[in-house]
DNA sequence: GCCAACGTTGGC
DNA sequence: GCCAACGTTGGC
């Protein structure tokens, strides 16, 4: 029993969270619920790729964020909506790789794929979503990478601390 | 729509 | 290897 109990906790321990930034208007919450999974595909920043090649596993649990670029259609303030999982390991994003596309990247190709993302599995919409200006008036919060000023990266990692406030934010805890 | 901050590119 | 120019992000 302690064995197996020592082993749970281990398990727990390397489980991680995230934060996945998109544009409501390129692909919303509502989207991912709709097509249940899909590739994170179009990230084009280093330190956002090696997240999604090197560290995150199945498994983990990530916020998804709407950014309000554009923002012509909603008032809504930029805000944490939902809860995704991650779905798969590490798979080349095809966007690149398709001449056609706008995420193409000629230096990426089938033997060599230098972008790579992980499939995103829909869980479930926050009860209540919770702002941008929620989340810097929160104690505890001060660290979260994208209330940093300036900052630009679309994947985050959320430390567990940090996770388990935001879920009861959004009235949304275990 | 604006524009500061950022990451990337490419000339040197 | 430096760094100016450029394109993009994303809050406002």
């Amino acid at each position: 029993m302690f064995l197996l109990n020592t082993r749970y906790s281990f398990l727990v321990t390397f489980m991680k969270y995230w934060l996945l930034k998109s544009d409501a208007e390129a692909y919303s919450i509502d989207d991912l619920k709709r097509d249940g999974t899909t590739p994170w595909t179009g990230v084009r920043n280093y330190q956002a790729r090696n997240y999604m090649r090197d560290e995150m596993k199945p498994g983990d649990l990530a916020f998804f964020y709407h950014s309000n670029m554009g923002g012509s259609s909603t008032d809504a303030r930029p805000s944490i909506v939902g809860i995704c999982e991650i779905a798969s390991g590490p798979i080349a994003d095809e966007t690149a790789l398709d001449p056609k596309d706008s995420h193409y990247d000629p230096k990426s190709s089938p033997a060599n794929p230098i972008w790579m993302c992980v499939e995103v599995k829909y869980k479930k919409h926050l009860k209540k979503p919770v702002s941008i200006d929620e989340l810097r008036k929160t104690k505890g919060l001060e660290k979260m990478v994208i209330l940093q000023k300036g900052s630009r990266l679309s994947i985050t990692p959320v430390t567990e601390k940090e996770w388990k406030i935001i879920e009861s934010l959004a009235s949304d805890a275990k």
